[in-house]
DNA sequence: AACTTTATTTAGGAATAGCTAAAAGTTAAT
DNA sequence: ATTAACTTTTAGCTATTCCTAAATAAAGTT
């Protein structure tokens, strides 16, 4: 139905629009993308004859609900095959990126459906993204991985993504695990590592602990 | 490494270099690919560029062993997605052909491998067909579909492609079960029924049941 | 408000992979 | 051995998707 090329577009404005409340611009569509604005803008006009997004010149770009319909789609893809290759080829999380990229693509409704049904109807991929369903819902609750969070926030553990017991003992001695409550206080800029209050103690985290570490986000009253 | 179109073009050389021995010729080749003379000249040119085909001008191609290699390679990734979508995820063996032309692509090292470990290293594919090895190394017993044999074959039953059992019960009656002995006496050309010898009585299927049957080739003494 | 900087678009070009139509080579037949 | 029939190749076009360089629009500065 789409192109290659057309998904990926449409795919890296969806994951823009989420950050960018208004139109997504030439520019960072052509940084996230490795292409050159001049390439950006064409293929947006063929989008654009397509229905899939509504352009207006110099102003950005957003997804129609064909677009984002389609954009979904191709992220459902994504994170169920990265799913597959973690859960059951052996994969680790931070290797599934670009083989997830080539899967994403493969088109037949009857694989996807199956697919999703031989992993359990997964909710969340190994990175702790949410999968959207069939019809493009996304689940409700936000789980995220620590690294994801600004601070201030307050967020509950719900996952660990490390098969090294060393981690799992590192978080015990911690004091985090399962449903542990966590508060993140600050964010070193130039290391990324992130202190937070775990039971009323300030504890230190590398950037490499807090991107295994999984949350959910606590909606505050 | 290669484009799509370059392995289709590899896969399609190696499967007719089967069937004919000298080089493969360029109309067969278009016919098989659904394209025009013309494409596949030029094609087969980029081809002998890079090394993987031989070519003479007006006297077909063939695979160099590079080029052999690497259509292996892709026949390799076929036939496993096909077995991973049979055995997997309840496709019919009738259904994969579309799907597991797309998923042939996919590259990927450990895709592959894992994906093979997970399979539990099958030989052969859902249709009956040799699976090579990550060397390219076939399985040297073939195993072929009933419906691939020619007249005269004698062979033995090693397996049945249909999960309804008012099919097995149909070849119970005929006296048909695994390791029985097979004759290919005829085979009527125009709608591919075979008349086969199976303990001395001689019993007429149709292509439907032929291509459900797999046998394993009688080395004649 | 005019000018500079930055972002975006237009224009024209390259590579891939297909096409048609015409030319050239091979094979078969008289 | 020449011609007829068929196959293959060449030449020239098209569409996709990228590119660079130049032109134009928007945003920021003084």
């Amino acid at each position: 139905m789409f192109t290659q090329s057309e998904e990926n577009y449409l795919k890296a404005i969806f994951h823009l629009q989420q950050e960018m409340s208004d139109g997504v611009s030439t520019s960072r569509l052509s940084e996230l993308l490795n292409t050159k604005a001049a390439s950006v803008t064409e293929m947006i006009k063929k989008l654009a004859d397509k229905n899939l997004v509504n352009y207006k010149k110099y102003y950005g770009v957003q997804l129609t609900s064909l677009g984002k319909k389609q954009a979904l789609s191709v992220v459902r893809k994504h994170r169920l095959w990265e799913s597959f290759l973690v859960e059951r080829l052996n994969f680790k999380w931070d290797e599934v990126h670009e083989v997830a990229e080539q899967l994403e693509h493969i088109s037949s409704t009857k694989l996807v459906e199956e697919l999703d049904k031989f992993l359990g109807r997964p909710q969340y991929d190994p990175h702790g993204d949410p999968i959207p369903d069939a019809n493009g819902n996304l689940p409700k609750a936000t789980k995220k991985r620590l690294s994801q969070l600004k601070e201030g926030s307050q967020a509950v553990c719900k996952g660990f993504n490390d098969n090294s017991s060393s981690f799992l003992k590192y978080l015990d001695k911690q004091g985090i695990g399962m449903d542990t409550s966590i508060e993140v206080l600050q964010i070193e800029s130039f290391d990324e590592s992130m202190t937070i209050k775990v039971d009323e103690k300030e504890i230190s985290l590398s950037k490499t602990a807090t991107d295994h570490i999984y949350v959910e986000d606590q909606i505050r009253a």
